[in-house]
DNA sequence: TCGGACCCTCACACACGTGTGAAGGTCGAT
DNA sequence: ATCGACCTTCACACGTGTGTGAGGGTCCGA
């Protein structure tokens, strides 16, 4: 498919999917006339990028994440000691992260809670 | 507490404290020699408004949602129909945010082990 | 009284995700 | 053949959280 539908299909504008193409998140084949040519499992994966920059992740740490995602057990041979650790740090940010959310949340659900008793 | 104290307490940079006030998530009240004299409370309210940062939440939403957690049921009074919504809708996110990044972190863990399965 | 550690305000600068617009190529339908 | 919708690259600009430094005040201990 073309930018633009996969614009259409994942919210991102064509902008935006030239910038993660260039933060090497997404890659596209090209057609004869210079046209990016996305597959189906882009619709997935941009999406899956999309959700983690909005929890704060910079591209940066997607792209490292990601393919342990994506893959089966394909990669798991080609893991550098440096990869595992940065994975297993950002692991641990996204379980404070997480926490953090959840506390936030629930707090947040207990005051409309009330607000809704009082009426 | 003076505001270097206050930093390294809370890991927040004295600039970031000011940043703070200035968009109104924390006040301070101040000495005669115009220093910032900060309550203890402080301390977990910066803690929490980092991670909320860190979470992906702009400093203008976290404005709106920290008095729903800090204060007992006193602000249930003058709540707005648009606070409600706002409330609602973040209420939202942050639930989809945390869909989001369980998912991931748990897929992450998942390589991990299978990493150190082949080992 | 001097030095150093702390505070103040102000302003410029950066990174990063995102918008926007220019200048131009491709393609399909009328 | 032309028009509109789509694509390309390039570049400038914005908002937001954060760093840094200038220029200056406060305060305490040697």
């Amino acid at each position: 498919m073309r930018i633009g539908e996969l614009a259409r299909r994942t919210g991102a504008s064509p902008r935006l999917l030239r910038y993660y193409e260039e933060q090497e998140l997404i890659s596209a084949d090209r057609g004869a006339n210079g046209y990016r040519d996305y597959d189906e499992a882009c619709v997935d994966r941009v999406r899956q990028i999309r959700g983690l920059l909005d929890a704060g992740l910079p591209t940066r740490v997607i792209k490292q994440i990601l393919p342990c995602l994506t893959t089966g057990a394909i990669h798991v041979a080609d893991a550098t000691p440096e990869t595992i650790a940065i994975l297993e740090r950002e692991h641990a940010r996204m379980s404070a992260r997480i926490e953090c959310l959840v506390r936030n949340r629930d707090a947040i659900a207990g005051y409309l809670a009330a607000v809704r008793l009082t009426r």
